[in-house]
DNA sequence: CCTACTAAG
DNA sequence: CTTATTAGG
């Protein structure tokens, strides 16, 4: 059996992506499910951009040009959702579920995007209220289908293996260790997730999946793991393998992110 | 002797400009006195791009970002001003004054850059106003000095030889005959400045100074003559040869206006 | 440093 | 369609 093949990426706009030859990644990936964070453009746009080959959730966020989440599949869902159970954060763009039926099982996939926050502004705030609700609704997802796949853009390197530079961030949003104790309760046994690419590549730097575009941060590697695979363990366990589109091996960078694809033998 | 080359250019953001490579064309014109409009740029930075082989003298719009014109010189100016005469525009980045002493004459150049106005609304107000200070300021300036020289950008096509489509604009800010009545008297014995550019080139299309980003307007040549050379009767006379650098003879087009190159044997 | 928005051209 | 600004990342 064909493993399904599952992509994440903070596109960063997706027309300034698609610019940047983000249709060249795709049409050489054969990917089944994508998921998108960071869309920053209406709904018609990404319609437009994407073809009619898939089937498109879409979530915009209420002010344009921001966040904007979305999973667009190439089989159909059985439900979509997008909310994340707290009506504060329904119109902000960053959570969207896709209920699947694959070879008998059932699957819910999440594409979320969490703020990026900024330490002592609420910014700060919304992210911390965020990553509460999210890990309310981690479990409760969890006890509603077989598998489970949350995705996306997280905003919090979880351990010192995450970030290049993580001595001179402990202070920065993403690398807080109020954020990375959330990932400890993810991946602990009240919540129960796995982090995919973690248990596949093993206890080695990186590999990370964002670079600012600042300086020479990505020739240089400095980067931060911030874009995830978080699994309910069966399905963690169907992981085959686990890549991060970058450079040497794919040389089109459409984004400060690198796309996160991992295959699942389901 | 060899002549003095002056030339103007609406740059429409000189950091763009030199992006899309206006350091190729200075480089290559061996110009005198450069003339600047829509400068858009703090001094600093406009100081940074041209280099210090130029005396500067530029004249920023309150507001940022906007407008700017200057006049970057060979030569040192021996005066500066700039105000055109009507404390409501002085902050408006769209007029410089620099006197020259040129083989024994007098020589006053002046940067201008008119409103483009708006048909029915207040800008066109401020296009007139202008263009009212202007006319006064015109034959102050020829009875100040032996010869008077103003260029820019003065966003009006005079004569149907100055637009491609002017049927088509007759009622379009640019075209109106208010404003190409202000041109008749420029260039009539009231005020009594000569346009070098049309005088030079005789009765012809053209040629143009300003094309449209949208569509193929500049491939087309579909473009509006309004960058001019005004000059005093007896600068006029000096004037050897004017040309728009624009495709095919220069195939860089760093900004929707060409420059207009004019040679004076002074 | 890059995105999209906005006002201005 | 392009510029620079602004807020957001």
């Amino acid at each position: 059996m064909k493993p399904l093949r599952i992509a994440t990426v903070n596109v960063n706009g997706i027309r300034a992506a698609y610019k940047r030859g983000m249709d060249q990644w795709l049409a050489g990936r054969d990917v089944d499910i994508l998921c998108l964070q960071e869309v920053r453009a209406p709904d018609a746009v990404v319609r437009e951009l994407l073809g009619d080959s898939w089937h498109l959730l879409h979530a915009e966020a209420e002010a344009k040009g921001r966040a904007g989440v979305a999973i667009a599949s190439r089989i159909e869902p059985s439900a979509t959702r997008s909310s994340i159970g707290e009506p504060y954060f329904d119109t902000s763009g960053r959570w969207v579920e896709a209920d699947f039926k694959v070879n008998g099982s059932s699957l819910t996939v999440v594409s979320a995007y969490v703020h990026s926050g900024d330490v002592g502004t609420p910014k700060q705030d919304d992210k911390y209220r965020f990553l509460d609700v999210m890990e309310a609704r981690l479990p409760a997802l969890a006890a509603e289908s077989d598998h489970v796949l949350v995705v996306g853009d997280l905003n919090v390197g979880h351990t010192e293996r995450d970030i290049r530079n993580w001595k001179g961030n402990l202070k920065k949003a993403g690398f807080l260790p109020e954020e990375r104790a959330y990932f400890d309760r993810f991946f602990g046994d009240g919540v129960g997730y796995v982090d995919v690419h973690r248990a596949l590549s093993g206890d080695v730097d990186g590999p990370y999946t964002w670079w600012s575009w600042r300086g020479k941060a990505f020739d240089n590697d400095t980067g931060w793991r911030i874009d995830y695979h978080l699994a309910t363990p069966g399905l963690a366990a169907a992981a085959l393998e686990a890549t991060v589109d970058r450079a040497p091996s794919w040389d089109t960078r459409f984004s400060d992110h690198a796309p996160v694809v991992v295959d699942y033998s389901l």
